[in-house]
Parts: C-alpha cells; sequence; structure tokens
DNA sequence: AATGAATGAGGGTTCATTCAT
DNA sequence: GATGAATGAACCCTCATTCAT
C-alpha cells in the first residue's frame, strides 16, 4: 500500500539529518497543541523553519512524514525496554514482566498527545502492526533469554501466543491512551498488566472457573 | 469534545428513518469497495440516491454519519452477543467464553473492510471507548447470570479486572483486523481468545512461570 | 429591479395579517441577536413558528420580507413624526426644526441592531432612496403648513434644496447610528442637526467665511 | 470585528503587488459588469487570470479583496482632493468650497457602479465610518491651512461640526449615487453642496426662518 | 391554507504538490 | 540544494425555493 521507505533521501549527511530532525519536532509540536487536521505540510514547513519545497526533499509525500516518524519512535520504545530487559537482568519472571509492563506503559502512557496522535495515524495508515512490533521484538529478546543452555525450562511460546499477547498487551495500553483512562498512571493497572503478561508467557492450560 | 447526538434530526416520519438507513447503506458500501478518502458526502449521497441537501438534514456534519452509523453497529454486536448467551446459557464457563469470543470475532472480525473504518472513525473522533462498550455490556451480562443466588461461587470482578479484559480481548481482535492478520479465522486465534477471556474471568493469581 | 410590491397575497384577513406579522417580528430578531448572515427564510419561518412554505405563500422571495418590512418601519416613521409636528403646531421654526430632528433620531438612532441591519438592507437592496422619502413627506407637510393662507412669507424649497437637505439630515443619521458614534444622544448633536435643518429650509444664500 | 489588516501576505516582492492589482482589477470589472451576487472568488480568479489558490494565498477571505480595495479607493479619494486644494491654493472660500465638492463628486459621483458596490462593501462590513475619513482628512488640511499665521481670521470647528459636515456632505453624495439620482452630474447638485459646506465651515448661528 | 422533506446549484476555502528561479 | 509562489482539484456545506401531501 504504502512506500516501505519514507524517506526520499537517504540522511547522509549531517545537513540532511537535521532538516529531517527539525521536521519530526514541527509535527510533534503541532499534533501535541493543536488538532491532527491542523497537521499539514505547509504549517510543518513553517513551523520547522524550512521552505515546503525543501520538505518535499526529504519526505515524498505528507504521509510519509508521519510514518517516518512513527517508526522511529517505537524503534526508541523497543530499544529502551531491551535495554532495560538486559541491564535488570534477572531469572524471576514477575520481575522481568514488570520492567517490561514498566516501560511500556513509559513508553506509550505518557499522556503526550504527540504520541497518541501519532499512534492514530499509524492506524489511519493502516500501519498499526508496527505499533505490536516493539512488543514482538521484546518477547522475542525474552524469549531468547529464557531459552539460554542452562536453563532447566525454557520457554516454548507459540507465535500465535506471542501475536495474541502483544496486541492484548498494547491493546489495553492503546485504549487507555485514547480514552485518557483515570487507570492510567495507577499501581492497579500497572499490576494487571503484569498479570497478564505472565499468563501469556506461562501460557499455561486455562484452570476452569468454578476449580 | 465531539456532539454527543450525531443526528440532526430525529426520525418522526417513516421517511426519516429509511434515509438513514440508505446513507448507512452507501457509506458501508463506499467503505467496503473504495478507499477511506473516497468516502465523502456528495459520492454517499449519489450512492444513497438521495440529495446532498437530504443528507445533511439527517447529518450535521460528514463524520456524524461515521460516528452515528459506527454506534449502531456496535450495538448490534452487543445485542447479538447477549442474545447468543442468553439463548445457549450454560453453566460451563469455556462453553460460554467460546460463545462470547466467537460472537465477538464475528461482529469485528468479519473481515469487511467497512468495520475496519468504521473503527477508525470512532477512534479519531475520540469515541475509541465506544469500542469496548460492548464487551462491557457482555460481560456484566455474564457476571450478573453467574451471580444468581443459587450458584455456589459468585464472580467478583473488579471493575479494573473488567476494564483489562475488555480492552485486551478488542485489542487483539482489533488489531487482527487492521492488520488484516492472517490468523483470522483459524481455530488457533479463536482458542487464544477462549483462554484469554477464562483467565481474566477467574482472575486467579498467576502462577510463577517455572513454578 | 425588485418587485414593487414585495406582498404575494394581501392580507385581507386577519390570519394573513398575523402570519406576516409573525414573520416581521421573527426578522426582527434574528437581526436584532444574530448578524445579517443568519437572517434566511428557514431561520426566520423556524423563529416565526410557521413552516417554510406557508412563509412563501405570503413573500415571493426572500428579499420581500426585508423590503416590505423596512417600507412599514419607515412609514411609521413619517406618521410619527407628521403626528407630533401636527400634535405641537408651532409658529416658531426653530421649535419646529427641534421637534423633527428630535423625532428623527428617535426613530433612526435607537442604538436598535435591527433598524440598522434593516437599513443595510434597503441598501443592499438598491432601495436606499426609501430611506430619505420620511422626511421628504414630512418636510412637505411643514412646507404646506408654513404657506397656508394667512401666513405673511411662505418657505419655497426647490426640489434640489428638499432633496439636498432630506439626504444630509438622513445622512448624518445615518452615520452616527452605523458608526455607533458617541454622539449618539448628545445635545451636541441635536443642536447641529436643527441648525443644519433651519439653515436648509431658510436656503439663504450663503454668507463669505470672513464676513 | 473585523480584521484590520485585510491582507495575507505583505506584497514584498514586485510580484505580489501585480497579483494584488489585477485581483482589484477583475472585482472592479465584476461589480461593473455584473451584480454583486456575480462577485465571487472564483469569478475573480478566473477573470484576473490567477488560480484560485493564488488568490487565497493575498485575500484571507472573499471580504477582504472589498476592503482593500475600499480602503485604497478611498485614499486616492482623499489624495486627490488634498492634492487639488494644495495645487489650487486659494482665499477665497467659495472657490475652495467648490474644488472640494467637485473632487468629491468626480471621486464618487462616477457614476461607477463598482464605486457603488464598494461603499455597501464597507458598509456590509462595519467600516461604514471609513467612507468619511477622506473628508475629514480634507477638512483638516483646509483647516489648517486657513489657520495659517497672518491670516485675519481662523476658523475655529469644533469636532462636532465637522463630524456633521463630513457626514452631511457624503450623505448627500452617497444618497445620490445608490440612487442614481437625477441630479447627479447637475449644477445644481455642486451648487447646494458648496453652500451647505460653506455654511458648516461657517458654523455661523442660523438666522431665523421669517427674520 | 399549511406543511416540511427534498432539492441541488453554487460558493468559499484548503492544502498537497510542483517547478521555475 | 533551497525556495516559495502558483496551482487547481476536491470537498464540505448552505439555503433559497419547490411541491407533493
Amino acid at each position: 500500500m504504502e512506500a516501505i521507505d519514507p524517506y526520499r533521501k537517504k540522511p547522509k549527511q549531517t545537513r540532511s539529518g537535521e532538516t529531517i530532525e527539525v521536521v519530526f519536532e514541527a509535527t510533534a509540536r503541532i499534533l501535541q497543541t493543536q488538532s491532527f487536521s491542523e497537521f499539514n505540510t505547509n504549517a510543518v514547513a513553517k513551523l520547522a523553519g524550512i521552505s515546503i519545497g525543501t520538505l518535499y526533499q526529504y519526505f515524498p509525500n505528507k504521509n510519509a512524514i508521519l510514518v517516518a516518524m512513527a517508526r522511529r519512535e517505537l524503534d526508541k520504545v523497543s530499544q529502551k525496554i531491551i535495554h532495560s530487559i538486559t541491564a535488570e537482568y534477572t531469572a524471576d519472571p514477575s520481575m522481568l514482566a514488570q520492567v517490561v509492563v514498566r516501560a511500556l506503559l513509559k513508553a506509550f502512557g505518557g499522556r503526550q498527545l504527540a504520541r497518541k496522535v501519532l499512534i492514530e495515524a499509524l492506524i489511519a495508515n493502516g500501519l498499526s502492526d508496527e505499533l505490536s512490533k516493539p512488543i514482538e521484538r521484546v518477547v522475542q529478546v525474552i524469549v531468547d533469554q529464557q531459552s539460554q543452555p542452562g536453563r532447566e525450562q525454557s520457554i516454548n511460546l507459540s507465535p500465535i501466543s506471542l501475536y495474541v499477547m502483544s496486541r492484548a498487551l498494547i491493546g489495553v495500553i492503546r485504549s487507555a491512551v485514547m480514552e485518557q483512562s483515570s487507570y492510567l498512571g495507577t499501581e492497579g493497572l500497572e499490576e494487571e498488566l503484569v498479570r497478564l503478561f505472565l499468563y501469556c508467557m506461562n501460557h499455561v492450560k486455562s484452570p476452569d472457573i468454578n476449580g
């Protein structure tokens, strides 16, 4: 559907990198302070302090700005989480879960309107699967970690379980952010998510309701 | 925010109801066969076989069409599910879960592009919480059912658990629909969702990964 | 340019008269509380509590409402002034002038937004000459009065003098109303207008500036 | 109220000035040859030979065209009159009056429909006081001139007298233009206006009618 | 006489994108 | 590489007016 590479020219030079950066900066500012409908190429160029012509030399079209920005943002998120996991390496799964959930909440639940709109943009552009990619990456890292030789019991997470788990997690966080839910920032939500995460990782057979 | 009532005039006469219906019909057809950007008031009116003026006598603006339609759609969904539960009343929780999940998948996962865009519309209008309402309604019905006198053990679902559960479920389905995931329609997905649902309903303490 | 008779059906019956009245009432209310652009047939009909169809049975088109209303309004004005003159019949010209000016100011300078907009409407419809008609009528009455047999000296006002005089007077008042001038309501303005009026009535040859 | 500056971008380049000019030209042509209702942005752009987009880069909205144009027109008028006065400097007040009145009539009474509509535009935009500004400017110049040292008798024109005078003069001319009066262009009208002007400038106490 | 749903021409305005400089 | 004036297709929405009931 959409051009896979949203950039028109690779930021080889420092100059180019700067231009892309100011465009992102301007985009974020607009999404944050104004509505999504306020986001248009002319406005971005103006706020970025560049000409509209220059903008179009770095992005083939309006959408490409959002896509590029969102991708970079999501990359950052997974980088951070993976870093957290690696740094606080632990054998305790519940600790692990907490680290991941907390990082996710911090990343997406920042109450930052810009991120919310960015997410909307991804969705509206049929790129909503990108949203879940960071979690998939994260989970993969965890699985790899847990499956290291020397471990007694390695996790065996089926692809579909991974899929459901990541979408469930992100789904809850996404909803909370979009609805500006009052649960955001509470310990309760974090606990529930940790529990959900652990359940999915364990992949135990669901026990009966009545025992 | 957004006008709560997306209708401009109450359908007092039968005529009005019909008009709204043809507008919905046309909207669905456009969303299904063409892209979202093809969805404009003129196209809708034309396909609906009414004048643009008439359309605007029933909907205050373009967005209102989507919002009204989405709401009705979601209402239908919960109606159906609740009906299913009531019809196939069962003491077996896993049966219950299956009924609910299957109904949800059928409702949202119809692979119908129109529904996808409708969901987008809700989100874009800051009404994404409406998406989860049907599940909340459904769960409420279930809880009520399970808690009837005579039952040995009633369910005690905390609000936050209900919240997380409904958003997790819808999150997965939503993602699958939006991404046009290949899991859609598979038994595997259904099973996973049933499991997730049951787990959440039971709300058991998550066992350790290795334990 | 415009239909001379703005009414579609003569108000023979009481019913008809009432309808026209509620239309005028609604029009006035809209012009007063909202802008001129808010004035449209649908709004008028709604506020008047009649159907749009009924409205069009009494007025051939939108403009006719304004024209009819303005004419009636201006008629009222001249009626009042003439009444004042007749009632306070006086041989003293300056008294006469004061009576006329005061009546005019009261009629047009009422700070009533509706009248202002009505005036605008007349102008916009190329009927601005109607504005001056009341004064012409008034002056005619005065002239007739002054010229009654038994009077030593009758006034001999040339048509062009009458024209200039009436337009000058109305011009000042109109401007003051339109600009919402702070002079409105002051004695100073009244005095100046009385002086102007008297000067015009006297029609003396203009003396040199320096004497 | 209304945006004080009706322009969207300052004519930095020569190009801009030209664009504004062709827009004015096209506007005038339309107002002159067609009715006011024919005046719409698309028609203007077309006749101006520019795209509608370009037009909107110079004027924020349709009305701004009229306002900008009217202002420029009125500026021209006062420039011309002041120029006339200065050029034909004279100590003879009646000559002076004639110069002013003639210039005013020429400026406003050109029978040009465009000017009429322009005036309407000013009025409709609540800027009708702008209409009188040129005369105020002119009178100021005259007063300054007359009050120069060496003159035996300087004029002492109170603000309210100035106000009444300018509005009376313009009022008559405006009416004549709007009504397309047959007096327009006659010597009689000019004489009457000169007389009115002189009377106001002298500000003599009005003599009794019969005295 | 009254109604009011339906009409649809028409117009204001935006904004993604181009291209000559 | 940068600029930004110019473009014009596209689209939302209004509202005067009609006419079947």
